[in-house]
RNA sequence: GCGGUUGUGGUGAAGUGGUUAACACAUCGGCUUGUGGCGCCGACAUUCGUGGGUUCGAUUCCCAUCAGUCGCCCCA
């Protein structure tokens, strides 16, 4: 029997209905910004990831899922969105449009070579942002806003957002110098990770967990200490629209990122839950100026952040979240070979009119015929057999009163829409259960048959 | 890349070095030709993730491997 490869999973219809729930939210709320979807290709180019992101951040070095094609050409899943959207913004001119600010946003899978646990795959799904064209502090707290903002919509509060600055190139290049000058002489002191670090990323010693309380590393520089005037002028700005959009933030000093291509401000946001596990970083970004020079593109600033859309699902799990329901409004059975005629063309008239409708292709008896609607959460059931044909009539019970009706066959379609308009007895005919709320809120895009 | 832990039917699980692998739920069929419940009857693992080893004999012990799960590193 063949398995699903190690780290990817699949996702079934009982869950997908979620997933659709949370990708409009996600659109909805980028609409909001003005931020435009793009699709970039799952395959790039090896070397684009290895310039962008960094030869010597693991990601690059370790978990990529690298390929030699057939043109001896060698290819690599994406293990992030922003290299890739970058490109694309490059080669297609994007800097030379009439829009001189460019956002987009890109919902789609990653690949990274690494052991899976909770809330990590090696095939897995991002949400994206990236605004190039402008160096504006302005832009860099609106795409903190836009983060924050989702998670507002998907109703998820129990988060810390995390800021900080490393500055641009010059203070990265000051403040490294400074931190391996300081670290020098006591290196030896601190963990083995810590002292492999100190060769290939200095930086990421800030944010060790096992030396982070030691004193060497209290009172090691930072970052933002570091900065030049200009850098620490964009910081400011950055904190300064924060303040005023009212959006709630830490300033962590020790906050770097594993990315190379990071400048300026960095974040993260941070979900307060044990279903998360000790993955509960949902949303990292910052801006990143010198990746489309670096690149090869004209010098262009850049800011983006990326969510982690599975961390989101266990996220919006904890808080009982339903998402869009399965459900049919009709369920039709059908007794006997002589009425199935007539079944077919009555189950075709209503699904043409707007109607989810299903019908029983296993002869099963009437027991399993309605073990079946309820399994498919059918709201009306309509049973036709030779009794009814000979009269012309067809029997239907709405689900959700157990009343049954016998009404003239050809009106099937009309009563049962007139049904679903009748805010009588359950409100909307989408089968939610939640009865509090509504069923999502886009029930009138099932045929203008709903009434929540 | 490193470490812990788990692997028995559709599901949840019991179990033992010795030949019929409990039990419950679900599903299917019947009692009951067309209204879902309940009840009763019946069906449903030539096999205990896979491969090898020890043994007269392995689902049980050992090794390997694969997969799940949790953690480290890193990240979303």
């Amino acid at each position: 029997m063949f398995q699903k490869m190690k780290g990817t999973y699949d996702l079934l219809p009982k869950d997908t209905g979620k997933w659709q729930s949370l990708e409009r939210t996600i659109r909805n709320v980028s609409k909001l910004f003005n931020y435009s979807e793009i699709r970039t290709p799952i395959l790039e180019n090896t070397e684009l990831f290895h310039r962008g992101v960094g030869e010597d951040t693991d990601m690059v070095s370790k978990e990529t899922y690298d390929f030699i094609d057939r043109g001896k050409r060698s290819n690599t899943l994406r293990p992030e969105g922003t290299a890739g959207v970058a490109r694309s913004y490059i080669e297609n001119k994007l800097y030379a449009d009439k829009v001189p600010v460019q956002k987009f946003y890109y919902v789609g899978s990653m690949f990274r070579y690494e052991r899976p646990q909770k809330g990590r795959y090696r095939q897995f799904a991002q949400f994206g942002a990236e605004a190039f064209g402008s160096n504006s502090p302005m832009l860099d707290a609106e795409i903190i806003s836009y983060a924050v903002s989702v998670l507002k919509a998907l109703k998820i509060n129990d988060v810390e957002v995390q800021v900080n600055s490393i500055g641009d190139k010059e203070s990265k290049v000051a403040y490294q110098k400074a931190l391996i000058e300081y670290l020098k002489k006591d290196i030896g002191t601190l963990c083995g990770d810590c002292q492999k670090r100190y060769v290939k990323n200095p930086l990421r010693i800030l944010d060790c967990k096992v030396d982070k309380d030691t004193e060497l590393l209290k009172n090691a520089p930072k970052p933002i200490d570091y900065l030049n005037e200009s850098s620490k002028l964009h910081f400011e700005g950055v904190i300064k629209y924060l303040n005023s959009m009212g959006i709630k933030y830490v300033v962590n000093k020790n906050l770097v990122r594993g990315l190379d291509y990071y400048t300026h401000t960095v974040f993260e946001v941070n979900a307060n839950l044990e279903t998360l596990g000790a993955q509960n970083t949902i949303c990292g970004g910052g801006r990143y100026n010198d990746l489309v020079s670096s690149l090869g593109g004209p010098n262009t600033p850049g800011v983006g952040f990326s969510f982690g859309l599975e961390r989101l699902m266990f996220a919006l799990e904890s808080i009982d979240f339903k998402g869009d329901p399965n459900f049919l409004h009709l369920y039709l059975m059908i007794l006997g070979e002589e009425q199935k005629e007539d079944g077919m063309a009555m189950l075709n008239r209503c699904r043409l009119g707007g109607l989810s409708s299903d019908i029983d292709f296993l002869d099963k008896a009437m027991k399993g015929k309605f073990k079946q609607a309820d399994f498919l959460n059918s709201r009306f059931v309509a049973i036709y057999g030779e009794l009814e044909k000979a009269e012309g009539l067809i029997n239907i019970k709405d689900q959700s009163t157990k009343k049954e009706v016998r009404i003239n066959k050809d009106q099937l379609y009309n009563h049962i829409v007139t049904e679903l308009m009748n805010p009588e007895p359950s409100g909307c005919g989408c089968g939610s259960d939640d009865s509090d709320d509504d069923c999502g809120g886009d029930c009138e895009s099932d045929g203008g048959t709903c009434n929540c």
